[in-house]
DNA sequence: GGCGACCTAGCCCGAATGGGGTATCCGGGG
DNA sequence: CCCCGGATACCCCATTCGGGCTAGGTCGCC
């Protein structure tokens, strides 16, 4: 089988560098670049449509799932693994969401790493080990369909109340002048609901919304 | 009762002076202002809060029905009646899914403009005689609920194929590389439909969709 | 042939939105 | 006591969106 190709993305370049030599000298796969900046990741995913693109979640830049969709937007279905340190079981459940190839941890064996990347270039999802109890909580609380449902009930009152009048196609200033509060108030609250729902505007809240209602489960 | 405050719109700087004049001497009410410019007109029904907005159809600096959704979309919920050349049933039927208090044309009798205007700004609603018999061929069609399902029915195949992305909370962007034409016809396609549905947002489109979805109109 | 409806595509501009930051205030809980 | 989550507000910036305009091409119909 060919060498597969990935790309990537971290905003530390010692990460970076090291990943890199690593895969390519004990993985023996093709690192075709490693980025840090967001317009670059797309610009080279474009043109060059690796096997595989490694995210980091916390970057300066940009988040790692936000980088995720904006791929998605621009058309860009590259599979995506995510390589942090973040054990957290909210992180990995978004990551999972967001339809991510793999969820690997920083602190896990090179060796390992380097495996789990080769088989999610193979079209595998591999999550990390240390990670798995975590993954069995999230399926029992989760369950199926409640993709959102558990998620909805992380909005605090205030956003719950905003996301009402988003489900009623209503514009921040409009929001801002009926809740009596600042229509910059109303955009950092919007800018939490999309965050904590894992969506990129306020159409698919609104959409998301109008469904849940429609479901009978708001 | 004391007189009418009236604030008057139209893009013809003889209209204005003529109606207003018409509506001071002969009409015995009060034209706070008689505008052309949007913004002043919001800025001045804001401060004034007048019994009645008289608003033109077609102007250059922005449509009527437009200036009325901008307004409501203020808060401002200052009555409107509609004065305009227009006989259209279509401009019509939008006018009144609007909301506006009534609908009268330029070549009625001085006096009976007068007369209707006084009307309107004490409560009532008021359409040109001339328009009835279209008032009703629209009620015919129309019916009570069909406000926007009639509506849907005027879309053409391309756009209800756009309203179906939106309804999916789809950014035009995505939308134009899923069906391979340009983002500035996507743009042109949405805005056909926001007109078309008497909208003012693609959130409010695609909340529409959604709920007539559910509602098994399919 | 022309006419109108539709799809296509570009241009310009102002407003709205998304995303990043900082800062204040309040109310609990450690 | 201080710290933290939540709400409020404001800053900047890039992108998206809404709305106005022109203009080509296709199709069917008069």
């Amino acid at each position: 089988m060919a060498a597969p190709r990935i790309v990537l993305v971290d905003d530390h370049a010692l990460c970076r560098r090291g990943l890199s030599d690593l895969l390519q000298q004990r993985g023996g796969m093709e690192v075709l670049a490693a980025l840090s900046d967001p317009d670059q990741v797309i610009a080279v995913l474009r043109e060059h449509k690796p096997d595989l693109v490694v995210l980091d979640l916390r970057m300066p830049a940009i988040e790692g799932l936000a980088l995720l969709r904006r791929m998605r937007a621009e058309g860009i279905d590259t599979p995506a693994l995510i390589l942090t340190m973040s054990d957290s079981e909210v992180d990995l459940s978004a990551a999972l969401r967001a339809g991510v190839r793999g969820y690997l941890l920083k602190d896990m064996e090179p060796e390992d790493v380097i495996n789990a990347i080769g088989h999610a270039a193979r079209g595998e999802l591999t999550v990390a080990p240390s990670m798995t109890l975590k993954l069995a909580q999230l399926l029992q609380s989760g369950g199926k369909g409640n993709d959102r449902r558990g998620l909805l009930a992380s909005l605090t009152e205030r956003e719950c109340e905003i996301l009402e009048h988003l489900s009623r196609g209503e514009s921040n200033k409009t929001i801002a002048r009926q809740l009596d509060i600042s229509h910059d108030t109303v955009k950092l609250h919007v800018r939490h609901i999309l965050s904590k729902l894992n969506l990129s505007s306020r159409v698919e809240a609104a959409v998301l919304a109008v469904e849940a209602r429609a479901a009978g489960s708001f």
